[in-house]
RNA sequence: GUGGGCGUAGCUCAAUGGCAGAGCGCUACACUGUGGAUGUAGAUGUUGUGGGUUCGACCCCCAUCGCCCACCCCA
């Protein structure tokens, strides 16, 4: 036997039972977008790495971005995100397009990292964004659809929570305590949320080497403890208050740690985590006003999150959240007793599924106990068996495998028997 | 990029320098026109790879590859 190639690193096979998984979030992701009148799109997955060259963390793309020369010799990248294709695809049909746009997709990303616990090198992500608003409510709005999603799948209040900060809340809060340069600004950024990463003292001591005086240290920690600074901004005043009109309050909270990485978030930003903080972020998102105008457009605001496929399955997992997927791959086995039946068999199964039932027929040459094995392992539940008896009067026995019955019923009679053991 | 852990049957794992094993799964039979249960029998290994130490290596040492976990960053 020759030795199996193996699978690229940070890649995974999706077997049927993992495909099924997949193909269920899907269908709750498109369930929830197209509640709120979200419509479906997709972009390239290969992109010019200049697409992401001003927009995205520095480190995405030159550290974590495929990047290669096609034949041609030009730098190809492997799509990292979607947002900067969204902005793109916004820019070149800026004035053709009805405003606000909703929007959303559910497709593979590619970073080159290391693979961990809930991180993988090919991920699917679901991108979901609101363009041309900029109302508070807009923003809301994002939030209560991610809350809605965790409804959906069953994950409790108790269980997941999205954190939600605004980055302009924090800018004013800083230039108070005298943090008014740029650069500065941006260190106290990383600093804040790296603080739940280090222990207490250390965080004092870094922050100190950071740059903060004894004095701004004081008060940014005020600042960071302080669970009612949000009615300090009127934006996410109204980001709460629509929140709690949407019904979805019990999963939302407040949390001035929330920064996100991402460069282009320029007002709130949230992101949804298990509340036993396991686990990295399961979604991160934001208000981001320049990103159309960076990619060659006019200005247009945007609020957006994108939530990948590996993170949200292992917490529906945690929580017990998954439906058991038994990939049946039909509802019912028509066996072949004798290579004679064969094309009798085939008959049969053809009309059943005509009668809109997913019907399996053997191809191969076995012997019934097998077929009977396959059926069950397969989790097919209802068996057809014709052999040259039945043949001989026109019959078929059907069989029930979930609950140990069987009867010989007239060929035209297989599918009012079933329907009947269904009922 | 940095640090840690682990590679033994298809899978999950034992075997602490002295004959490579168990459970599950698989195959066959009991049951030649009936699946899940039970019983009996059976098959399966260059112990990731390459060196070294030793009378003797799954075990110790070195290298290498792969996987996992944490950091970084992020979905």
């Amino acid at each position: 036997m020759e030795k199996i190639v193996a699978s690229i690193k940070g890649t995974r096979d999706f077997y049927p039972e993992d495909m099924a998984v997949r193909s269920w979030l899907y269908a709750k992701l498109r369930e929830v977008s197209e509640s709120f009148g979200y419509q479906e799109y997709e972009g390239p997955f290969l992109e010019k790495i200049e697409l992401y060259a001003a927009k995205s963390g520095e480190e995405l793309v030159k550290e974590q971005a495929f990047v290669f020369p096609d034949r041609g010799g030009d730098l190809i990248t492997l799509r990292p995100e979607l947002t900067p294709t969204l902005a793109r695809m916004v820019a070149q049909r800026q004035h053709q397009l009805t405003y606000p746009l909703r929007w959303w997709s559910f497709g593979p990303f590619w970073r080159y990292e290391r693979p961990q616990k809930g991180r993988t090198r090919e991920f699917f992500q679901w991108n979901i964004d609101l363009i041309g608003t900029n109302s508070p409510e807009g923003d809301a709005e994002l939030v209560a659809i991610c809350a809605t999603f965790f409804k959906d799948v069953e994950l409790k209040p108790e269980q997941v929570g999205i954190f939600v900060n605004d980055r302009r809340l924090m800018d004013s809060q800083l230039m108070k305590i005298g943090i008014t340069s740029d650069a500065l600004r941006k260190t106290v950024f990383k600093l804040i949320d790296r603080r739940d990463k280090m222990h207490p003292t250390e965080w004092d001591a870094f922050s100190i080497e950071s740059g903060l005086t004894l004095a701004q240290l004081t008060n940014l920690k005020k600042i960071l403890d302080n669970r009612e600074l949000w009615k300090e901004s009127p934006e996410l005043t109204r980001v709460f208050a629509a929140l709690d009109s949407l019904g979805v309050s019990a999963y939302v909270h407040f949390d001035p740690q929330i920064i996100r990485g991402l460069d282009y978030y320029t007002a709130t930003v949230f992101e949804a985590r298990d509340l036993d903080r396991e686990g990295r972020a399961i979604l991160g998102g934001g208000h981001y006003d320049n990103l159309v105008e960076a990619v060659g457009g006019d200005p247009l605001p945007a609020v957006g999150f994108a939530m990948g496929d590996v993170m949200i399955r292992l917490v529906l997992e945690k929580y017990g959240c998954l439906p058991e997927f038994k990939p049946a791959p039909a509802d019912i086995l028509v066996t072949v007793f004798e290579p004679s039946l064969s094309n009798h068999s085939l008959k049969i199964s053809s009309s059943l599924r005509e009668a809109g039932f997913k019907i399996l027929c053997f191809t191969e040459e076995s012997k019934l106990p097998k077929q009977l094995k396959f059926a069950d392992k397969m989790g097919i539940r209802f068996v057809v068996i014709v052999g040259p008896d039945e043949f001989a009067a026109g019959k078929a026995t059907v069989k029930d495998l979930a609950a140990h019955q069987q009867s010989t019923v007239p060929v035209s009679d297989i599918l009012p028997a079933i329907r009947q053991w269904l009922a």
